[in-house]
DNA sequence: TAGGTGACATTGA
DNA sequence: ATCAATGCCACCT
């Protein structure tokens, strides 16, 4: 399994998350096992907060907790923008939480090693 | 250099 | 639904 540096970490995640589909979403800990580090969901969260989501392209908004509800929401600048951006791609946000969760979740491992 | 604290989490009770 | 315990890394003192 390939040994990862903290940049090429951040590298991987930012990978991940651009593969993301319009109107699909994942979750920190599934992006962790995506690149063999299953115990690094919150690593992935902290590359996430750092990163500047608008100018890398980064659609930062598809990335949840496991349970859909957008804890990041307050990097975005707070004030809905998260659900905003959810919602213009059709994903329906309640609460500050995704709306049929399940069915929006995609799953990053079975992509890559498709 | 070493030690302590925090983080966009996850899981189980 | 809420609370507590766990674990890994990055950053600051």
């Amino acid at each position: 399994m390939p040994k990862l540096d903290k940049e090429d970490f951040t590298g991987a995640v930012y990978e991940i998350v651009r593969m993301i589909p319009y109107g699909r979403a994942t979750s920190y800990g599934a992006i962790a096992k995506a690149i063999s580090h299953p115990n690094m969901s919150r690593m992935v969260g902290r590359v996430m907060g750092q990163c500047d989501s608008a100018k890398s392209g980064i659609p930062a908004h598809r990335v949840v907790n496991s349970s859909g509800v957008l804890s990041a929401k307050e990097a975005f600048g707070n004030s809905g923008e998260m659900q905003r951006l959810l919602e213009a791609e059709g994903i329906t946000v309640v609460n500050d939480r995704i709306k049929n969760w399940k069915a929006v979740f995609w799953n990053p491992v079975k992509e890559i090693n498709l």
